[in-house]
Formats: structure tokens, sequence, C-alpha cells
DNA sequence: AGTTATACCTCTAGGC
DNA sequence: TGCCTAGA
DNA sequence: GTATAAC
């Protein structure tokens, strides 16, 4: 399936031997927002379906009504979270989950069986349609009152977002912390968008081992994770994301970061600092990739 | 407070 | 070839 | 991926 043997320029892709789901983290989702901004702000909802309703969704009976007809004013991403404004105080509040994502559905398209909603949005004779798809239903799609979205406990609760939270404020998020920072990066009421993939790969850059105190880092160090963060968040959503045999955006582009991952699901394989085999061992209750050489800080 | 396990759900690679 | 399970 | 219950 997947690559390029002999190809040293694509020393990362040939690495991975199994099928992974892309896990829409903080760049994933802003590559979304951006597909979905392209393609349906200020248009008007024509029409909405829901199919599943057993999928996690809100208003389920009154889905198709409450929509139609509201126009799509702003797209916003907060965290990991999707939130696509309409007219009349709605908000779609929609999240990926592990497997979510938005697909182009014009009427040649053939629905999936998990293609949970549809919708057709239109401006004069613009037309887009779109399926929700969530294999793992585990994202959600939630109409919900805009001018109540802050009380929402998911969205209140989100910590600041790593692209703008500054230098001293993200150390003094951490450095008082007894607890472990691969956990602590994963929980969104810390810091909100970074998920599985992105906490190894900056824990990684920034030789720190995933199984540190965060209060056991040095200032300088967090210093050091605050920039790796920013930068490597910033690399991804310029490269769309990472997508392994999946999509990130909305017409099903893929992404290309998955070519710079170094740690992440390259277990075994050797380490591209050090050459040391990459080690995955469970921590918190899921996977983290690191090299024991280089990420010795703890 | 912080940690860990468990549940939610479907699919696929890889082992046997 | 197919069945089964770990892990996404 | 996340929420929740349980040490």
């Amino acid at each position: 399936m997947r690559a390029k043997r002999g190809n040293p320029n694509r020393f990362i892709t040939q690495t991975h031997s199994r099928k992974e789901a892309p896990l829409p983290e903080l760049p994933e989702v802003e590559t979304v927002a951006r597909g979905l901004r392209e393609r349906i702000l200020g248009k008007k909802i024509r029409s909405a379906k829901l199919r599943s309703p057993k999928h996690k969704t809100e208003n389920p009976r009154n889905f198709s009504s409450l929509l139609t007809g509201k126009t799509v004013t702003d797209i916003e991403r907060r965290g990991k979270h999707l939130l696509v404004h309409l007219s009349e105080n709605k908000t779609l509040w929609c999240h990926l989950g592990m497997t979510g994502r938005f697909v182009e559905a014009d009427s040649a398209y053939k629905l999936d069986k998990h293609d949970h909603a549809h919708f057709v949005f239109a401006k004069g004779k613009s037309y887009t349609a779109l399926a929700f798809r969530d294999v793992r239903k585990f994202g959600h799609l939630r109409l919900v009152h805009t001018d109540e979205l802050s009380t929402l406990p998911e969205i209140a609760s989100l910590g600041p977002e790593p692209l703008t939270i500054s230098s001293q404020d993200f150390v003094a998020l951490f450095s008082a912390r007894k607890r472990v920072i691969k956990p602590a990066l994963l929980d969104q009421h810390i810091l909100a968008g970074i998920g599985n993939i992105y906490a190894d790969e900056t824990l990684h850059a920034a030789g720190i081992h995933p199984q540190t105190r965060c209060m056991d880092i040095d200032k300088t160090t967090l210093q050091a994770l605050h920039k790796i963060i920013q930068k490597t968040l910033k690399k991804a959503i310029s490269s769309m994301g990472t997508t392994v045999d999946n999509y990130s955006g909305v017409n099903g582009e893929p992404g290309k970061f998955q070519s710079y991952l170094k740690v992440y699901g390259r277990e075994g394989q050797p380490c591209h600092k050090c050459g040391a085999p990459i080690i995955r061992e469970v921590i918190a209750g899921r996977s983290a990739h690191y090299c024991e050489i280089c990420q010795s800080i703890r």
C-alpha cells in the first residue's frame, strides 16, 4: 500500500505499515475550517438531512427544519471544535472525533453508510453539497444557540489556543503542575487542540521524555517546547494536516504533514537523529512514541 | 487533584 | 484462504 | 477523540 521504497526523501511515508486514522487535531480541524469557508461561507442552507438518528446529534427531529433557510455567516475553529455560525442566532457545532469528515456530495454522489448527515448550501447559482461522515461515531453535529456557546461546558472549559498563547503564559500553564507532560498536553482543559500525533512529535523535537513531570521541566525547555509547538502546528497547517490513509480536506485532498513525522507511527524504526529504535509505550491509556536516547529529559 | 480504566463504534493490517 | 485480534 | 466513573 504505501510507499516509495528506496526514496530517501520519503523516509517517513514508507515506514507506515498500518492503516491509521488521521486523528483530527488542531491542524486538521483548521484545514477543514478553511475548506468549509471556501465552500459554504455566505451560502444559505437549502436542505439539511439527518440520516442516522442514532448518531450523537441534538434536535434530531427538527434538524432539517431548524437549519433550512439559515445562512452561514462565519466559521471558526476553537481547539478541535468547528463552529459553523448561522444566521438567526444558530451555530452548527461540530466535532470530528476520530474519523469525522466532510465530503463533497453532489447529486451524482452515492451516500456512504457512514454519512450521517447531508447538506446543500447555495448562493445564486453556486451550490455546494456536503455529507458529514463519521465511521466511528465519536464526533458530533449539534445545533445550538450562538449566544449560549460560551456557557457550554465543552467549549467554556477549553484551555487557550496553542498558536496564540504567549511564551510566558505557556510556561506558567505547565511549570507548576505535578502531572506528566504527555497527558497534560493532551488535556484540552489546559491547552486546546493538541492530540496524540502532535504531542508525540513536539515532545520529540523538544527532547522531552513523555513521562516527565511538568514541574521537572526547566523554564528554558518549556519555552523551547512552546516555540516547537507553534512551529509544528503552523507547518502542519500549511501542509494541510496529517493524512495517513484518509483525507483531512473537505474535498478529499490528502494532507502532507505525514512525511514530516519523526516518531508517531514509527515504532521500532530508527530515530532520524540518533538511529535508536523508536519506542511505543502506553502512557495514560494512549500510545506514546518516543526515542529514549534523544528524549532524555525526565 | 490527578491518575487510570472503561465505554462509545467500526474498520483493517497483520499474525496464525 | 480465512479467522481473529490489537489498535486506530 | 472525549466524558465519566472509580481508586
